[in-house]
DNA sequence: CTCGATTGTTAGAGCACCCTAACAATGTAG
DNA sequence: CTACATTGTTAGGGTGCTCTAACAATCGAG
């Protein structure tokens, strides 16, 4: 099995793939907080290991191969946060940084044994996928909210590059997944909406929380 | 805080140091299965860290501060037995080596929560004391079930270096830690004992399980 | 098309941990 | 008290992963 480091470069690979499509040395760098000539030589490590696909100078590229063992990391830290929300009472803000830690632990038993707990779940408490036990991940229709129009009805089914930070402002205005936004006003001279949440309560978003938020348009 | 290996380094200085006195490097390099050199070049290391005092040629000494982190590491792999038992179904048999891992995660809320919702427990599921958040050990009163005397009713509250064969034997023949034993005859051939398993049926263990049984004697 | 910024590469080194081979100290049996 | 087995140590090397310094390739602006 990878180690620990291996495994931080296959999740870093595969969501930086999942956001940016290509993806360079410096990207993976700066995701990693590692010098960008480590990353150099550990994408050549990753080649000879059949992970990933490097040639001089062009984008990193994972194989299937790298592409099925990043999604058995990012199943196993999903499956993580969400054994930890469900079971042992965790806030949706707390889950990332311990699930960083057991997602590298080997003992398929222990993740399977969460699987089962949490009713084997397809979404994490961020509204991300969970890959399955094969490294099939299966996309979320969704947009994101920034890119609705005034009058549509929308509802809450994920975040994008969901952050600690972007957890407590949505916990401070009360939204969860699956909430209910009907979009009332986009100003255009700074892209911020205005929605009614959940039925109720008006509320302003910046663009950059629009952005964040990823909606399905039948609410 | 203290790598992964380090952390394993301190752990078997505490157990070897509990059931056999002194610790030799040649005893760390057998349990740990790692080469003599290696482990001497540790000792230097975890001295220069103030975790140990060493001396060439003289056995090991784990310091205070040693022992408060050998035992704060042990404290993880117990809660995590109990966790895995209590809370996960796993069998008493099976949660060892998944603790194994687990013990090494970062994240004291992840402990703390398991303390929580296993109701702070003193002993794990092989009735091993979980120290305290300070490293505190308390020590259960208990002798081996081999040094008691015909006639004599105890109750089973601990094992000695239990392995996975001895609570898979244990497990076969319906033996749990609270269960009482009276015992019948002591063979003085062997030293094999027979006893009466919760006062119902007769059992006769050989002295290699009597050694790893750790009784009380107010059954 | 050239220049400068960005991005990527090489070279060289360090740290943590592991090993084997060879030798030295210790403890024990005769 | 010597002789041998056991135990511990030194020397020297390897792997995985990291870094900085220096240089090379690529890309975009003018």
């Amino acid at each position: 099995m990878a180690s620990h480091t291996v495994e931080n470069y296959l999740k870093a690979l595969f969501a930086l793939a999942n956001e940016a499509g290509e993806v360079g040395i410096s990207d993976l760098s700066d995701h990693l907080a590692v010098s960008k000539p480590s990353v150099n030589s550990m994408a050549k490590a990753l080649q000879q290991d059949g992970f990933l696909k490097y040639e001089k100078y062009k984008p990193l590229k994972l194989t299937a191969k790298g592409k099925k063992a990043a999604a058995l990391v990012v199943r196993k830290h999903r499956l993580t946060e969400m054994f930890l929300v469900e079971q042992m009472g965790f806030g949706w803000d707390e889950v990332h940084d311990i699930a960083e830690q057991v997602e590298h632990v080997k003992a398929p038993a222990f993740f399977d044994r969460m699987d089962e707990l949490v009713g084997f779940p397809t979404v994490d408490p961020h509204g991300s996928p969970i890959p399955d036990a094969q490294g099939n991940v299966l996309e979320i229709d969704c947009v994101k909210l920034s890119e609705c129009a005034v009058g549509e009805k929308v509802s809450l089914v994920g975040l994008s590059q969901s952050s600690k930070s972007l957890l407590t402002f949505l916990d401070s205005h009360g939204i969860a997944l699956g909430h209910t936004f009907d979009i009332r006003a986009v100003e255009p001279f700074d892209g911020s909406m205005t929605v009614v949440h959940q039925g109720a309560t008006d509320q302003t978003f910046s663009l950059k929380v629009c952005e964040r938020l990823l909606v399905n348009k039948e609410a």
